[in-house]
Parts: structure tokens; sequence; C-alpha cells
DNA sequence: CTGGGTGCAAATTCTTTGCAGCTTT
DNA sequence: AAAGCTGCAAAGAATTTGCACCCAG
């Protein structure tokens, strides 16, 4: 792995804290699986994180890997890859532009930054292939769903500008 | 529409130009479909870009849809947000990283950088919503890839690290 | 004309859900 | 003990594929 082995610890302490927190069970399931994650360093999509925890609980069911991921989630101790729980988005746009992401509903929004354009990539990334395009996404919550409130999950913009 | 209209006229000579270079039929379908995610500004799935062009060619069908993104995707024509053709990846790193994907093969890698870590959101984007998190995607070949040439797809990311 | 492209319908793949029994607190 | 979790199996999305007919070149 690439980080010390004292992150893991560190990641795992927070994962039961964050339980006890919010009074979640800390099942074996659950902390096998966030492990698994935690230890990979190439982002692994849930099939993988179920063939990856059946190796030490052979037990284990893919939609418990599912239940547990999408809960880590929602409990910020994992990230996704790209928009959340959405199907495949198509963008016509082929000059340099990046995207703000509504984490709440399924809102995108390009926007332009010359600041963003002028970014030049680190000479260890230029080592890991050929770049053909840089883009910045930010995530965050729209405004429309701010105003909503609380944690729960809106399906539709509402703006539609 | 943000961009003015000439911008929707030179996307679909574009179309005409590469289609002809490849010796692709330019059919109603094709055009109808890239027109419809052209003219979109908000990143439309397979499935609402059916129903748009729905409402012009009745007879279109879902599939001819999702084959003619991907179509134009290996054109060159329009990308996609997040990994393509990929399951949902999850990623435990909280800390501000940023990604390297290959556009070939299933390989991400992460990495770091003062630089982009430094990035501040314009003023029109915190107009948006609240921004939680700020990364840098850049998009290539890797090397493995490179390596094995042509414009083919490759399943599997090689190098193990 | 002629081959690539489309539509249809069936098949896959990815992900979610209902329910009964087992585990953490 | 009680409620929350899990595993199973079946359902539900999202996406792909095989095949016969049709249209752009």
């Amino acid at each position: 792995m690439v980080f010390p082995a004292d992150e893991l610890a560190a990641r795992l302490a927070r994962l039961r804290a964050v339980c006890r927190d919010v009074g979640l069970k800390l099942t074996h399931q659950r902390i096998e699986i966030f492990r698994e994650v935690a230890l990979s360093d190439d982002h692994p999509d849930a099939e993988t994180v179920f063939q990856g925890v059946r190796a030490r609980v052979p037990t284990i069911s893919l939609d418990t890997v599912y239940r547990t991921l999408w809960l880590l989630e929602e409990l910020g101790l994992v990230t996704t890859l790209g928009p959340r729980r959405d199907p495949t988005r198509f963008d016509a746009r082929l000059d340099s532009h990046h995207h703000f992401t509504c984490e709440s509903c399924r809102l995108v929004r390009d926007f332009e930054s010359a600041e963003f354009d002028a970014l030049s990539v680190p000479e260890d990334v230029r080592r890991l292939g050929d770049v053909s395009r840089v883009h910045v996404e930010v995530r965050g919550r729209c405004v429309d769903c701010a105003r909503r409130r609380g944690l729960g999950r809106n399906d539709d913009p509402g703006g539609s500008e």
C-alpha cells in the first residue's frame, strides 16, 4: 500500500467513532468491507470488494457489500468516482470546461475558468501515461437543494435555468 | 442555450466531416441524437436523450441511442461524465487528492498536488451552491495501454504496481 | 444495389428490495 | 431481549446483443 500502516488503523478508528455516534452496529462485515476499500489503492467496484472480502469472510453476500458501501458513502467515510448512483451521462462540449455537480440531486453545470484551464499536470502523473484532458470536478450542494435543507437526497434538480 | 446558434451548426458540421472521413453513414437518427446532446446543457443520460429525440423521431429506439452515443464517444465527438462504461467505484481516501484515469482500461491512479489542492473556486461557481470538494480529473492513456497501441479498448489494467 | 444501421425483443450486467433468521448492543 | 443486520432469492434498472428489414451512399 501507499500509505503507512497507521493510516489504516486511523481509518478504522474513524469508522468506529462514526458508527458509535450515529448508533450503527459495528459488524464484522462492515469492518471488512471498509477495510477492503481502505486498503486498496485502485478504487474497486462493488463486485471487486465482494471478491476481496469473500476471501476472508466466505459467507458475505454481494447485496451486503452494496448496502454497506452506500451506507459508508452516506456517512462520508468513502466517496465515489464520478457522479453517484447515476447512469452514464454525455457531454458534447469538446472545448476545455469544468463541472459543478450537486451531491443531492442530479444537477451538473458547466463552467469556464482560465485558471483551471491553465493547470499543468505534475511530472509524476505524466509518467503514468499520455494525458488527453484535464478538468476540474467541483462537488457540493446546489442552491435549490441547500434551500430544501436536510440530508436527504432529491431526485430532481429544480432549476430549469 | 448557452452557446450561440452557430456553435450547433459547427458541431453538426464536425459530425458530418468525421463520419465522412471514417466512412460512417450519416443517418437521420445519428444527427438527431447528436443534436440532442449538443443542444442540452445538462449532460443527459441515454434515456433522456431517447425521450428528447423521440419527440422528433417517434420511431427511434433506445438501443440505437446507446449504440450511437458510444459511437460518438469513440469518434471523440462526445465525452462522458465520470469513468466510461464502468460500474460505480469507491474511494476511501478522504484527504484531498486527484485522479488519473486511463480511457482504454479501467485503471485509475491517485496523485497529490499542492498546486491542485490550492485551487480556488470561481465566484460564479460558488453561486451555484455550497462547495464541499474540488478535485482534478486527468484523463489519458496509461503507459501499458499506450504500449499495446491501437485504438481498441483493454478491459484489464496490466500494471499491478 | 449493398452493406452498414435500425428497431425489436430477448439477454446481460449492475444494483436494489422483501423477508426470515442471526448478531451486536 | 430488541432492533438492526445479514443472506438469500427474486425484482428492477441500465445497457448490450442477435437478427431481419431498411435506407444512405
